[in-house]
DNA sequence: CGCCCCATTGAGTGGTTTCAATCGCAGTGG
DNA sequence: CCACTGCGATTGAAACCACTCAATGGGGCG
């Protein structure tokens, strides 16, 4: 079973066997590849979209002057460029971050599964609609709130998705990151990063080390990021 | 036709007489707001759906003071909280800018149009990532840019976006935001938006006064905003 | 007419950046 | 085996952008 994430935590609970077994069945190929390598370039015409099996993936854009701005941080169970079925074409680059191990499916295939299976593909939908809240949510960390919120936000934000998919225990989780590429992800420089994780780890909310994250005192890191997971859609009662 | 704006620039040009004609029959209601007024709340478990048939409409979240974040602003042939139809709730706000005149359409409606046509469901998919793409670009333009830059972008895309629905002409159009409003979507201070559109005036680039914007230099603009229209997948020949 | 909100400007503060330097670690090649 | 190299982590000092506090004037509305 390739896909024993797929669309955990994103309305996974709502999937039937069939529509498990459809996409399973619907997997092109699988894919191992080294941390730090480009699969996507912006403006490219895209024929298949990827699950993300194993590992880290960013989406990003560059400046002007050549510096990146994460957009998107994917997790095990995310299918990582959904949008470029019905787009065509993506706006940013996606990259893995440390070694991943992915599924790809076909744009044919995705085509066929819309006209059979309507309430699968709303539940395809609704995965595109969850990485467009968590943009959401990161518009609001960049603009609302200062370069320790943003860190504080971030990492709380992963530990919940990590957690859904079960690679985060007790607040404690790898992270194939550097400080720089925090950096990316907040607006901040790699400088300022480094000084706003000491204050943390100083006032004892969470250590950063290379590739592991530990959260000491969740509640604190919480309140300084303006925390609630809602967005994430984690128990859908509606 | 109260929908002729719908979807258009949004893919619109792909979608069928037979299609619209759905669209069109589908309208519950159609109806007219006051300014600044709620629409939906965050958390509140949502029926239906609403597309700007005219006005401005605005999507945003409250930090832990109260003050606000815009994460959207809707024109006219927007389909503004489509993605509350597979999500069922949503997780920030919605709220007129001026007044308006909007339609509504039952979510029942939508299920039924997924069954029975998946090629406008996927052009109705292609419109929330469109929104999507633009959050990305949010993030871009909030990670990225200085004050200045955070306002050129977002008048060259207000620009572009009511060039496509006929409401902008030769870089002039009309916007019912004040400069609070504008700092709510742009993450800085009412304060420092009027020191920045001070400095854009006296540089020539452009003209802001309640209700109305005029870009007097858009090449200026969009250097300013590092901004290329691409996101907004207005020439789509993928 | 009074009130509230928006627009505007000044002065001082503070969070982040920039520039710069050091240290550690891992990969590379002589 | 060790110098060389590059990158990430760390810290200091100075400069800058944007914020806060404060005050004034203008316009719409009850």
């Amino acid at each position: 079973m390739q896909t024993e994430k797929f669309l955990l935590g994103r309305g996974r609970e709502d999937l039937s066997d069939d529509e498990k077994r459809v996409i399973e069945d619907s997997i092109a190929t699988v894919r191992t590849l080294p941390g730090r390598t480009r699969l996507i370039r912006a403006g490219e015409r895209v024929e298949h979209s990827t699950l993300l099996l194993e590992g880290f993936i960013c989406r990003y854009m560059d400046d002007r002057e050549g510096q990146r701005q994460l957009v998107a941080v994917h997790v095990p169970g995310d299918f990582v460029d959904l949008h470029g079925f019905p787009m065509k074409y993506l706006d940013h680059d996606i990259a893995t971050l440390g070694p991943v191990k992915v599924a790809t499916f076909e744009h044919d295939t995705l085509t066929t599964i819309t006209e059979r299976f309507p309430h699968l593909t709303r539940m395809l939908w609704f995965s595109t609609l969850l990485d467009a809240a968590m943009h959401r949510e990161w518009i609001f960390r960049l603009g609302r709130l200062g370069a320790e919120g943003r860190l504080a936000h971030l990492f709380c934000e992963l530990n919940v998705r990590l957690g859904m998919v079960g690679l985060a225990r007790d607040g404690v989780f790898a992270l194939p990151m550097t400080q720089p590429d925090l950096a990316e992800a907040c607006g901040i420089t790699g400088v300022h990063v480094n000084r706003v994780l000491r204050g943390l780890r100083e006032r004892g909310a969470l250590t950063f080390k290379a590739n592991e994250v530990r959260i000491l005192d969740r509640k604190a890191l919480e309140a300084i990021g303006e925390f609630e997971s809602d967005y994430l859609y984690v128990n859908r009662t509606a």
